[in-house]
DNA sequence: ATCAAACTATTCGATGTCAAAGTAACTGGA
DNA sequence: TCCAGTTACTTTGACATCGAATAGTTTGAT
């Protein structure tokens, strides 16, 4: 039983144990749902092996969409990043110690800090984007041209309707 | 600065810092990565009232799909829930403490044992799939009726590209 | 009938995340 | 100048998840 299959299993289900309700959405909230975890399970193994977690690189990429040797403060990255302030200092921590940034102490503000992509680090963030770059062409490639446009017509009205809280975005 | 800005400049930046690199895809990957990631958090603060998160919905609701007593062993949730099997079993154990299951033995079989749902759990499962239907409704109603059959076509066409393995199906 | 292999659920240890509290530093009005 | 409020990051504690190891059970080949 393949994933499409599946989905069509659930939903059915739930039409007849619930036959008031409208479950009309739901098979395709449950394909985009499906379809991002199994992508992410993909991307995030994919940059495994260059020992990094998909949340790691995330923070890299950010870094490096900056720049070759990207600076930017804690601050900047979790906003983009959406992660929590707590969350980002662990980031942060293991990634310096993986020698793939470091950070040093903002000249202007005490209480903030640089953080900058080591060699290393701006050497792992361009491995991994060409990478994934690479896999995302391949996933989209042979679909059609006309239903892929108006597929990213549907994900930016969507986008639209929740622009209020920000999320994910790196990579 | 909304959503799809955002997504625009990280993918104009990639294409400034790597222009050796087709970002083609990527645009569109990113897309389908925030629209899943607020969805979830906005689904998640519906059902959070009933004191359940949307993992320890997930198992209210292969289990409701199953009737009003639904009855299913631990391997067959954790076939559609896509949890691993230590996973499963704290949510279990936590889903049984609030009272929304219980656990038997197997007659049949006295490796597994019989997970069904209680009145209580009924009920919760009952609401929840109420709120998520309605919102799920609530997001794609006004979308272009025509783009919304393409999307349909391209999740299926991306799904069958990982049929291989399968992953979160159930709510 | 026996026993090795496969299976089911659980426990254990490690990891990563968040929320809330804590520490230190900046800011601006009185 | 003073100091209350805000800001930036870190620490702490709680928790969910996973992989690996474990205990008990079933299955199938001989």
């Amino acid at each position: 039983m393949d994933a499409n299959e599946l989905i069509d299993e659930t939903v059915s289900s739930w039409g007849e144990q619930r036959p008031d309700l409208d479950f009309g959405a739901m098979r395709v909230a449950l394909g985009i749902n499906v379809v991002t975890a199994q992508y992410s399970e993909i991307y995030g193994d994919l940059i495994k092996s260059l020992g990094i977690t998909l949340g790691e690189f995330d923070v890299l990429a950010t870094l490096r969409r900056n720049g070759k040797r990207g600076v930017l403060t804690p601050k900047e990255i979790s906003r983009v990043a959406m992660i929590s302030p707590s969350g980002l200092t662990n980031r942060l921590t293991r990634l310096e110690n993986m020698g793939n940034i470091d950070r040093q102490m903002d000249p202007t503000d005490r209480r903030s800090s640089l953080v900058r992509l080591t060699a290393k680090g701006a050497k792992t963030a361009d491995v991994a984007i060409e990478r994934l770059s690479g896999e995302m062409n391949a996933v989209f490639q042979g679909l059609n041209k006309r239903d892929l446009e108006s597929f990213v017509r549907v994900i930016e009205a969507l986008l639209q309707k929740v622009e209020s809280k920000m999320s994910r975005v790196s990579i």
